[in-house]
DNA sequence: GATGAATGAGGATTCATTCAT
DNA sequence: GATGAATGAATCCTCATTCAT
């Protein structure tokens, strides 16, 4: 793994930790095994070093989607999606964390994640003939946020069982 | 207000908008309209005053809590929960916000006051005779905190809705 | 015991150990059982504190002196001296101690308690017919400092053996 | 001269004049031509830096007694451990001073430096078959510290005459 | 006489960032 | 590319001191 790689798994692991602005360039430097210094050679600023974070943490979750979501039933579509947040490894986590913790200050870069999610789910309501399928849809997604969240936080030891719990109520079984 | 209420209602403003580390003493200060050495007269250091913002929010959270709750009617109950993030005055919000934002670092304030509350859903649904009270309660409570993350968020355009299609799903109508 | 009073004791004790500028008046306040601001109605500032508990100090000292330095006898005299740090009471051995600690930063106050005996112990020894009375009175006075340091400061067990030591290499016993 | 070394130079000099606490760290880095917060990347925090200004002057001061004590002769030796406090150089008497100002809040590292020289005056005095060594030798040692405390507070313009005098009564001439 | 709230300057320390090497 | 020394502004916090009561 090159320095620069080194640099960004730190940083993304501590601002997910911390936050953003607990979350000194000293300790990234430190934490990647780099020189301060170094930091600002690869990033004009933390600032960037943040943006390049997030631009990695999207691609990757935008490929996770890109493989869950091939299915064009409708109701398989739904049902892998609420299954994506037990399928996430560390580093996706991670991100998610700090997405997630992120949005309070600001929120575009969650919603620049979820907005392709919504069309999707959308779109599903939509085939399911729902006769609401806009409001189907905020809903099931503003469920599958709280579920990532319930599982990064480890607020609930039985995620498993709620989502079941929801696809029965949104009879997407 | 005294000056020492001031310094609190700024901390909480600042805190609840920016985050906690990003929030200075000084920019605190100069908000509540005060000196910056006023503040460690009142407040150890800047843990303690985040302390006593928790602690006076939640006092208030548990007000509202309270006049909320008194009807014996579950589906009243249940209703009248969802009905709590609409009804939020401008200081609970940003509170609220705090709390959410803060539990990416710090759990536990957001969880103690969330934990009366999973009791109160769970005797409802109980009432009701759900085959699993508990789940139901978990996944209901998860609706609640995101709802207030949409509202305060401003996520959504019509959380309204996505409330009765909830209470609807959970046939608490 | 009037408050004034308890300041001046608890600035003593605080100057004496942990030196002036390490002694807050906070601290000072508190250890007195006293409002921080009423060190201000009754001292201009901490400097003007600092010197009423010199002032004080001195008092007491030459109290000491006048009543072991009664003896005409100069053997007497100077055995009555090498006396002194053993009788002291608490406050004075406080007192000494600050004197000492604060010689380093300003020399007056300690050379001011010292130039009268300076002169007694010269006298003395001039009635001893010595050689040269001055030196030998600069060198018993520079014992005289040492022994008040080292018991003051616990470094040695047997500071009375050693008076006994210089007493006899001195001839005045 | 290096930067750090620029440091220990104007802490020592601070630290010795006014006292360890009196001496600002801005103060420090204004009288070392530098930035404060460079303290601060060269040493921990400000007590590190007393720590390493310590270690730094008893290395020299123990370079100075290695040089002066090698005689065999007793008192050789005692002679020119009291010759010791008229050779120091400006820096070493500077480091005297911090020694000797801040035994009263840490005696500590004054000891460590005295006690390896105690052993040796007593040594000396047992290789001349004095009756009680063990006292003469702490009288000795407390006439030394006397003196160097003399010489830097320039309390008499005698010094040199005072060693001659305590020399003789010591009978070591 | 006495308090406690209040201040603003200054305390030590950390920050993001720059630069010579 | 990489380091580590260096900076100055900003951090949290303490200080001596003032003032209304």
């Amino acid at each position: 793994m090159s320095k620069k790689e080194n640099i960004l798994t730190a940083a993304l692991d501590l601002f997910a930790k911390q936050g953003v602005s607990a979350s000194s360039t000293r300790a990234i430097a430190q934490q990647a095994g780099v020189s301060e210094g170094l930091i600002f050679r690869h990033f004009a600023n933390k600032e960037a070093l943040l943006s390049e974070v997030l631009k990695k943490g999207i691609a990757q979750i935008e490929d996770r989607f890109e493989t869950v979501l091939q299915s064009e039933h409708p109701k398989v579509v739904l049902k892998q999606i609420l299954s994506v947040p037990f399928q996430l490894n560390q580093e996706e986590k991670t991100f998610w964390r700090l997405l997630l913790c992120l949005q309070w200050t600001d929120p575009e870069p969650c919603q620049r994640v979820l907005a392709p999610l919504k069309n999707r789910i959308e779109k599903s309501f939509k085939f399911l003939d729902r006769e609401d399928p806009k409001i189907e849809a905020e809903s099931f997604l503003l469920f599958f946020k709280a579920i990532i969240s319930c599982i990064l936080l480890e607020t609930s030891h039985n995620a498993f069982g709620m989502v079941n719990t929801i696809l029965n109520k949104f009879d997407v079984l």
